[in-house]
DNA sequence: CGTCTATTTGAATGTACTCAAAAGCGGTGG
DNA sequence: CCACCGCTTTTGAGTACATTCAAATAGACG
């Protein structure tokens, strides 16, 4: 198994040990994934958090009208959207699908436990993980009051420069809060200039 | 002080023993505030995390317009919205403005420091806090671009019972990311129902 | 009481949505 | 290899939700 991506993503926050490190890698389970594929549903039990170590993901909330709400997406180096469900909840609401090839490491709820007691170092670690989401959120919802849909696009492709390369547009237009209709039109208006 | 609603709301997460108890009194600031006053202006340095200990204030974004977006409301026995300074980041991007008399326990940030590296019961808490607080965002996020404004005003209203007396409407307005003035007719709108 | 700000109201406008139909695109099987 | 199927994207017309601007009214505070 390949840890060095997330061994390089947690030495961003907190210096793992000989020890950590190997415990860490003991407990992590890889996990190929195929395009297309659903990692899991919304309505499942939450029995993993997912780090993605190759590859494009998504997880959105599907509605009680069928209609499909992206959170968020996630590349190579980040935890899945998904990672929310380490909470008291036993059930996500959410449902990850893989948008190309890739692989995760899975890091089981039992384990986490382990983790977390034995080792507090990742605790420190999660914490700012989350820490980071909420401003990332705060940011996000100001960004979508203060910003038309034109200018919430045109910031989507300069931070995630690759992705329109594996989404579908009517997930991306989910992810703006807009339909993929109107998304449509604002592209080809873009064009026009 | 009273730390009697902080240590319940703590022990919601992590036992602590009288040792961490008497550390964590140790370190809180009880800050008295008025009605109307700013606590904190964005721009400002983020020097404490904030728990209101009785009152309500607001934590918002005032945009280069001036044009102010407000990010959240915090009762008694909340975290301010401006948790979220304790981030690298020397520097808080939002606002924090009292709607009545009330009293904050402030935690000033070396104190943060002592705490995590001596009691790791408060990383954990913290991480939890977090990590219920990225679920919420998510949560908001979903609604606001599912349901119409009136159905996001009557959950506001359903959520925060009492926020309504001391909160101007043009803020409320904010929150639900809609102006003023279509509050209005929302609110004229549902009262002739 | 007067001033300042918040709220209400109305008219005109704009942004984004719905619905429906056509065009594009990718994969599958004959 | 081409034809067909299903799904996504585009396009257009009509509509709805929400905004802007302006003016009138109501409330809060000194």
């Amino acid at each position: 198994m390949d840890s060095s991506l997330i061994r390089s993503n947690i030495s961003r926050y907190v210096a793992l040990d000989d020890r950590e490190i190997e415990f860490l890698e003991s407990i992590l389970i890889p996990r190929p994934f195929k395009q297309g594929e659903l990692i899991v549903k919304g309505g499942e039990q939450a029995r993993y958090l997912m780090f993605v170590n190759s590859g494009y993901l998504m997880t959105y909330y599907s509605d009680k009208d069928g209609a499909d709400h992206v959170i968020q997406f996630a590349a190579a180096g980040w935890w899945a959207g998904d990672i929310y469900s380490l909470s008291k909840e036993p059930y996500t609401l959410y449902t990850t699908k893989a948008l190309c090839d890739g692989e995760l490491l899975l890091l089981p709820r039992p384990a986490q436990h382990q983790l977390f007691e034995n080792y507090n170092k990742f605790e420190r670690y999660f914490r700012l993980v989350f820490q980071n989401s909420v401003i990332k959120h705060q940011l996000r919802f100001v960004e979508s009051h203060t910003q038309p849909a034109e200018q919430r696009y045109l910031l989507f492709t300069a931070t995630y420069p690759n992705m329109e390369k594996y989404v579908a547009q009517k997930y991306i237009a989910s992810y703006l809060g807009i339909t993929p209709e109107f998304l449509s039109k604002v592209r080809k208006k873009l064009l026009q200039k």
